[in-house]
Order: structure tokens, then C-alpha cells, then sequence
DNA sequence: AGAGATTTTAAACAATTGTTTAAAACAAAA
DNA sequence: TTTTGTTTTAAACAATTGTTTAAAATCTCT
């Protein structure tokens, strides 16, 4: 019992990391074994196919991703300051996890046909009350009229796409894998100031 | 004369777009040879291997899509203008191809140790004095001090994210293709505001 | 220790891959 | 028309793919 959830689990770990480093078509079963350290039969032992076993990290991997973001709006401090939070847990999910976004965007238009999609996000999201909670800040004067989605795209563009396009941002300015890291530090602070001072109307 | 250069071009057209739209590893060399109305042997007789027509698709979109931003920073016009134009002409052609910056993206990612890179562009920018205009504007108390790649960054995000993520803010936000066409048109105008704003100090 | 189940291994399978070959079809020039 | 070079086709190649098989090894439980 020990050893058997050893090794599927090693599977499991070694198919996430090749899975979201190379995608479904960049790899074969077989390295996934070998990352594991087996060989390609017990891959479809454990998991029946590459498709099957890809279908489940997709969805752990999305539901990770996406639930990243939802739980800040449950939380119990005003509007201004969950967008600030949110961008700081988004930054710190992103520099644990940076290709990650890449991978759920490329393997969902790989799969636009097939419906391997996260259901509960957007009912979750609709329960946090932030919908609400917007929409009352705006009647209020203090956030900037706007729909909710163009807000949630503004964060997610601005959090997720230094990480998305490291590689294309270092060669166009020139910058080492260290610049670059450094760089994004001081980079979410412009990206806080500028979103806050947007959304929110300043009252002086 | 004119029968080979039509089969080598119908060729490279199909090439083009089946690497855009699944990448080097997501398509095969019969895939493309189908889409461009003939078999395998014709891609290989005329580019040698699958490879070596990826490289020559992979330059000239690369190329296509880092100019494509390069050349507004060259025209005669104030800086605040030029970000005004340049978000402008982001959007335009990001309209007619969503797809790109994530192809050169992961594709860059794939060839990491390789060395496929666009040379060009990095002083073509700097040729454009585009620096020296920033340098200015900071010193005159026109533009807020934020070094350029910072700038640079910002409007990448904001004009290639909802481009790249379409399928993810799509299901997000629940959203038909159509209403999210007709929301990037009204969200472009939430761009420009925003980093406008935050760019260039306002004086009332 | 031994029966019964589970896990691991090595080998094989058919299908698909990128690439090459050799002959056929075609075009251009004499 | 015959000759020469180019383009197209169909078939084959070896390597790699996802998947399966069947025997070996290991574990579980009495």
C-alpha cells in the first residue's frame, strides 16, 4: 500500500512538471516515466492512458490556478484593499508557479472542442458577494464605473503576463534571469499603484 | 517557374498557419502538406525538413510582430501620442492575429538552448530615440520617472494578455465570442485611460 | 512458509512520425 | 520530337509514438 501510492504518486508529481513545462504534444509517455524513474508500462498501469493522466493534472493544475485568485474576495477587508491583496497573492502564486498560466491557455485551445472545463469558479465567484460588493463601491463614488470582468482582466493581464512572456520581456530589454526576478519586485508596486489609482476615485 | 514558387508559397501559407495555431510539436509535416494541398515529400523537397521550415515561419512572425510596435515610436509626434498610437496599432493587429505572441512565446520557451532570436529589433528601438524622448519628458515633469522596460511592460500586458488569455476570460466572464469581440473593443478605451493616466502627470 | 493478489519489468504491437528514394509527369529548349 | 532539367507522386525507411501483453518480482495475509 505504501509502495504502490509511491510510485503512482511519483508519476503524478513527474507528470505535472513535464506536462506543464513542454504541454500534452511536447512530451511523451515515456518521459514522463523516466522522470519518475519507471518505465512507460506503469504510466498506463496507474493511469490508463497520456490522456487520462494529462486530464487529471489539467484539472487539479486549473482549479489551483483559478482558485488562487477567488478566495481574496471572501475575505473581510474593504474592496481597495483585496485588489491589493489580490495582486500580491497573484505575484506570489506566479513567481511559485510561472508557467503555469501558459500551460491552462495553451491546453485549453488544444482542447476547444472537448469540455474539459472548471465549473465551480464562477458559481464560487458569484457567492463571495463581490459582484455586490462592486457594485455598491461604484454607487458610492468610490471605485471607478467599470463591469466587473474588465476589472478581473485588467488584474490578470497586469499579474500574469510578466510572468507569461519572461522570456520575450528579458530579450527585449536585455535582462538576466536575476535582472529579471529583481525587476519584478519593483515592477508589482507600479502594477498596485497603477490599478489602485484607476479603479478607485482618489478623494483629496 | 511560376508553378514552383506556387506550390512553395501555398506551402509556406499553410505552414504558417497550422504553426500558429498548434505550434511546432502540435502539428505534423503531413498536417501542413494537407492544408496546402499536396504531400509530405513536396514540404520536405522544397524546405528540406519540418524543422527548417519552422525556423523561417518562426523569424519572419517574430519579425512581424515585434515591428509591428517598433516603428510608432519613430513617428513625429508627442510621446504621450505615441503610447495613444501605439496601443492602437497593438490592438489593430492583435485583432487580425490573436495567436501570436502566444506562438513566439512558447516557441521561444521550446528553444531555449537554441539561439533563434531577432536581433534586430533591440536597436532598431534604440535607433528610434525613443530612450532619450523618455529621459526627456521625465525631466520636464511630463511623464512619471519609471525606466523604460517598466513602460514597455505595461503595454504589452495590457494590449497582448486579453489576446492570449480570450479562451480563459471568455469562460471566466461568460462570455460568447462575439459579445468578448465587442468587449475588446470598449475594453481598449479602459486601457488607454488607464495608462495614460498613470504615465503622464496630469496638470489642472 | 505458501497461496493469492498486486506491482514491476521487458518485450512486443500497430500506428504515426520525419525523412528519403525512385520513378513518373511535366516543362522548356534544341 | 527528342533531350534535358524540374516538379510531383507514391512508396518505403527507420525511429518514435501510445498502448498492451505476459511473465517475473514483490507484497499481503493466514
Amino acid at each position: 500500500m505504501s509502495k504502490d501510492s509511491h510510485t503512482e504518486e511519483k508519476i503524478k508529481i513527474a507528470a505535472k512538471r513535464v506536462f506543464i513545462q513542454k504541454g500534452f504534444s511536447g512530451c511523451t509517455s515515456r518521459e514522463i516515466a523516466k522522470e519518475a524513474g519507471t518505465n512507460v508500462a506503469l504510466v498506463n498501469y496507474y493511469f490508463r492512458s497520456k490522456n487520462q493522466l494529462f486530464v487529471l493534472i489539467y484539472q487539479s493544475v486549473t482549479e489551483e490556478f483559478l482558485l488562487s485568485m477567488v478566495d481574496v474576495f471572501s475575505s473581510n477587508i474593504t474592496l481597495k484593499e483585496k485588489i491589493n491583496k489580490l495582486v500580491d497573492r497573484e505575484f506570489e502564486f506566479l513567481a511559485k508557479h510561472p508557467e503555469i498560466p501558459m500551460f491552462v491557455i495553451n491546453e485549453m485551445s488544444r482542447n476547444k472542442n472537448a469540455g474539459i472545463e472548471p465549473q465551480g469558479i464562477l458559481s464560487q465567484l458569484g457567492r463571495s458577494g463581490i459582484f455586490e460588493e462592486t457594485l455598491e463601491a461604484q454607487k458610492n463614488g468610490i471605485m471607478r464605473k467599470l463591469d466587473l470582468s474588465s476589472i478581473i482582466m485588467l488584474v490578470m493581464a497586469n499579474c500574469q503576463h510578466p510572468f507569461m512572456a519572461r522570456l520575450l520581456n528579458q530579450q527585449l530589454n536585455n535582462l538576466s534571469d536575476e535582472e529579471y526576478s529583481a525587476h519584478l519586485v519593483k515592477y508589482k508596486e507600479v502594477v498596485k499603484e497603477m490599478l489602485l489609482n484607476y479603479l478607485f476615485i482618489q478623494k483629496d
